[in-house]
DNA sequence: TTATATACCTACCTAATTGATAGGTAATTC
DNA sequence: GAATTACCTATCAATTAGGTAGGTATATAA
């Protein structure tokens, strides 16, 4: 598996925000955990990598909650996907932190290279509003 | 990570058979496993799918070792990987074994769905020889 | 017939990762 | 000052990854 839990519940709090929060309202989490079905919990334990990235803000207190920090089609699906698992490369021969020394002579690292741009360049052409309108996959 | 040792591996087992047994020898795993500097343990738990599937012919004794059954360029790189990791889905929402309530109403159950068929087709229009050739990714 | 070389089979093991749960503290508002 | 929210850190059970280990069955060659 590529894509875990965390890159697919952080993109799926990100369109939560993006819907109800749409006015310019803070949104708690405990309320994107109910709507999402998620855990409160582990929830709070992806977020704060968005936060920190300046991908949306948090504001404690009464009436507190998420806000995105620009308009949901200027985020793409692969950063936030990026942030969330770190690396989305399909094989860790090219995550770019395991450096084999067989590369040079390998003949199927090319193939991962091209296979890691293909998902890269799919991922990078995908907004949050292409995912809240859902327009691209309409048949 | 999408694709883990063991498809790695068995991709460079079927290449090692191709390229050193291009006259019809029997290829030892063996002699497979020193040239890439692999576990030859770790390959013999791999390789029993690729012979249950006829992918190659396993010939015991001495001057034993495998064959191909297809000339290489028959061969995918979406087949072999495919049967030694099982799914190749980069979500376990579409690994066809992993079904999720909400997939009615989920707003990134398309995309991940297209990606997989993107990865797909990408694996599938690649074989062995032009593994061999490299000629695809020379510039 | 015997030694050797090979595929083939099954059990086990360790470390890392995944997917959480739990229990707090700090800040803000009403 | 009570309630509500974000934020922080520790812990944990189950699974997976990546092997190691030790054997058996089969074929060939001397």
């Amino acid at each position: 598996m590529m894509v875990s839990t965390r890159g697919r519940y952080a993109l799926r709090v990100m369109l939560d925000i993006a819907e109800h929060g749409s006015n310019g309202e803070n949104v708690p989490m405990k309320d994107i955990a109910e709507r999402e079905d998620l855990s409160l919990k582990y929830l709070e334990q992806i977020v704060p990598v968005l936060t920190k990235n300046g991908m949306i803000e948090g504001f404690q207190g009464k009436g507190g909650g998420y806000r995105l920090t620009r308009k949901p089609e200027e985020y793409t699906a692969e950063e936030i996907l990026r942030l969330t698992e770190g690396s989305l490369a399909p094989v860790s021969c090219v995550d770019g932190v395991s450096p084999c020394e067989r590369a040079a002579k390998c003949k199927t690292l090319p193939m991962w290279e091209e296979l890691d741009d293909v998902v890269d360049t799919y991922l990078s052409a995908i907004t949050l509003s292409d995912l809240l309108s859902g327009d691209k996959w309409r048949k």
